[in-house]
DNA sequence: CGGTTCCTTGATAACGATCAAAGGCCGTGG
DNA sequence: CCACGGCCTTTGATCGTTATCAAGGAACCG
């Protein structure tokens, strides 16, 4: 999608950073100085209002962008920006970005790209949270977490471990995490799962997806 | 922005048709042949889920963009997309929009603050269902229309005339009609507002906004 | 160890959903 | 012009989910 030319002068610019976990990559108001590019680990977006409260607004996997929305928007930075283990992240500083996009402007296509993706996450995520009880979220959520941190065990079972915490998880769906930790626990007690610690286990995927196809609309 | 010739080919691209209250634009899982851009009116979007269950995921208004995040991921439109009033927009065929896409990238730039803004409208959306009560979030409603859809009145009050039911804004904050219904007339009776049908009179703009920031968080 | 953070569990309260029914408004058709 | 039907709104009663408050336990880290 890039010329070659333009590549380089991004990776030129580009700083790459290790992140402890618990590390801030930029806070919620800072000035946006450019955006990122999370290459591995991981990383939640919270945002707070005006009396205090706060929400995880998104997780951030490898391959996507942080902060580019309001590089766009010429904005300080919407939220609170934190790794949630050891995280590999590029930053690429607003100038030369300028400068590349100008220069290829095709670049913009591809923070488009993000740019869809991302409302697509944040549409179904203000759905679910509507329409679906804390246990049926805490499925979905398992559901797609799957695909990127799942592996298959020796009897078929679907091992999870998890990249964040079960707080953060319950600030993600909205709900307190008293309430999370209650949804979970039905949902061992009913054999859909088993759960120790970030480590879940899906013992039974169908049942996992009866959990969500049964929900109250 | 834009290059005058490849202007004047959208232009000749564009087809523009006027919409009738009720009527549908595009339904959920329509193969996307373009987008839309709403001139006059409003446009609410509908999301519904495997259950059945539906969303409002945003209201449309004068000068924003329709059905963009479908064409750019290639896929089929996400939602239902129903004018709240009669409405004019804009049709701007896939093919004719690639190819001044790709004459002119710098078009992409244009969709991609579109996507910020509505990216950070869902955000948002999000952050107030999970963290305010709906009485709150209704005076949060209230406010934003108040910058398209109010007039000063005499006294000072502002009045609002709002473009969409109440059911329609019960669907957008994710909560019943009856609960809505309910909330708006505590709003009344607490003297912060008056409203009749969907005219709605800002009584005491200061106690709206004392609604929002004494809220639970 | 000692402290912090995260998770769990119980009891109670608040909020919103649900069910039910009726009134108001509007457009259509007789 | 009036009557009817449909949709939106209102109101009441009750139920269910989630929040809140409180306290204890477990895991982790310095």
């Amino acid at each position: 999608m890039l010329e070659p030319r333009q590549l380089e002068i991004l990776d030129r610019a580009k700083i790459t950073k290790t992140y402890r976990e618990g590390e801030s990559i930029y806070h919620q108001g800072d000035p946006c100085l450019g955006v990122y590019c999370v290459e591995s680990g991981n990383v939640s977006v919270r945002m707070t209002n005006a009396q205090g409260g706060s929400k995880i607004v998104r997780f951030v996997h490898p391959g996507q962008t942080l902060g580019y929305s309001d590089f766009f928007a010429e904005r300080g930075y919407r939220g609170d920006a934190v790794c949630l283990e050891p995280t590999t992240i590029c930053f690429i500083p607003k100038e030369p970005l300028k400068a590349a996009l100008h220069h290829n402007p095709q670049l913009g296509l591809a923070f488009l790209n993000h740019a869809t993706i991302d409302l697509q996450e944040a549409d179904s995520l203000s759905m679910n949270q509507a329409l679906y009880p804390v246990r049926t979220q805490v499925a979905h959520l398992l559901l797609s977490l799957k695909d990127n941190y799942g592996t298959v065990g020796d009897d078929g079972a679907i091992e999870l471990s998890l990249p964040m915490t079960w707080q953060d998880v319950s600030e993600l769906i909205g709900a307190r995490p008293e309430t999370v930790s209650r949804a979970v626990h039905v949902l061992i007690d009913e054999g859909v799962i088993d759960a120790a610690g970030r480590k879940v286990t899906i013992r039974d995927l169908d049942m996992l997806l009866d959990e969500i196809e049964t929900a109250v609309s």
